[in-house]
DNA sequence: AGCGCTATCCCGGTTACATCA
DNA sequence: AGTGATGTAACCGGGATAGCG
């Protein structure tokens, strides 16, 4: 469980009607009033008993208090307002729906629900709660203020623990699954755009690199073209430094370029010597070049 | 210590509704 | 007024993690 045991202390407010985190008696005790308002007041539970964390999972007797709990739980709009301050679910660390949601991720516990969870869904979409009125399945817009606070907070922290949660929610007088579903929205919104910007700038790149690839293939086109000119080409200075091996077709390193570094070239005679093939450099130096086996081999000396 | 169960959180995807052009 | 596009609140299913017996 992520929830510390310090945040779930802070939700422990169950039987008072507007107690919001200072309820600090004992788990025993909640569950035995939670018990009493269970049996004569499922109303009184739904305002107060949303968490089903207040339980303490040890406690086997609460345990069956739980999912006793869930069953009156089911039938709860999840888009009714928190009504006027005397609703505390805010005191729960996680709103019914996070309860209804968790228990809804096991499909085989929630076929195991059977009808009851058909309800529990028609009701929370509107379809059969004539007696909500208007409050039963109008989706709910935040308001420009409440958006502008939880923007605030998320600008502060994109994830939010149960304390923060259940702070937010009372302070918009939302309910703190609310607040955590419009965190993740957000973040999937911020998830998203980033995905998009990152798309785009992948694509400028792409763009570069397509535009220096071509480039570089008709500086080598014209290269090759001068290539075909001698008289032209031995006036120019050497547009590199490289050379290549004709045996092995592969990149060597002028002297030069290794001189003065730990790697001497051995005096050894090398299987082959890479011929210049360049006849700049060839014209620069008439000593070979060290072979590439031969540099690694001065790199990483064999046993 | 390892294992199974449970609760919780988060994510990706989807649905349903509100709003706007 | 009707309609398609868009934004987003809410939901769903599943994975990850942690606590407990």
């Amino acid at each position: 469980m992520r929830v510390g045991k310090e945040d779930l202390g802070l939700s422990l407010s169950l039987s008072s009607t507007n107690s919001f985190q200072e309820n600090n008696t004992t788990n025993k005790t909640h569950a035995s009033s939670l018990k009493l308002n269970l049996m004569s007041s499922p109303f009184h539970l739904q305002k107060c008993l949303w968490n089903d964390s207040s339980f303490p999972s040890s406690d086997r007797a609460s345990e069956t208090l739980r999912s006793e709990t869930r069953s009156f739980l089911r039938g709860i709009d999840v888009n009714r307002l928190p009504s006027n301050g005397d609703c505390e679910d805010e005191a729960g660390v996680s709103s019914p729906n996070s309860t209804i949601s968790s228990m809804s991720g096991k499909r085989s516990e929630r076929e195991a629900m059977g009808d009851d969870h058909e309800i529990e869904r028609a009701s929370s979409r509107g379809i059969s709660d004539e007696e909500d009125g208007d409050a039963s399945r109008k989706k709910l817009r935040l308001s420009k203020d409440q958006s502008a606070i939880l923007e605030e907070s998320f600008k502060e922290h994109n994830t939010l623990n149960p304390k923060q949660k259940l702070a937010l929610a009372k302070q918009l007088n939302l309910r703190p699954r609310q607040v955590e579903v419009w965190f993740q929205n957000r973040r999937a919104r911020t998830k998203l755009k980033q995905t998009e910007v990152d798309c785009e700038f992948l694509k400028r790149c792409c763009e570069n690199l397509t535009e220096e690839n071509r480039r570089l293939q008709k500086e080598v086109q014209e290269l090759r073209a001068l290539k075909l000119s001698p008289r032209f080409y031995m006036q120019m200075t050497p547009p590199t430094t490289l050379t290549m091996c004709p045996s092995c077709e592969r990149v060597a390193v002028p002297p030069t370029a290794v001189s003065g570094s730990a790697v001497e070239p051995r005096p050894t005679p090398a299987p082959h010597r890479p011929m210049l093939i360049n006849p700049w450099a060839a014209a620069a130096s008439a000593t070979p070049i060290p072979h590439r086996r031969q540099l690694i081999d001065a790199l990483h000396p064999r046993p």
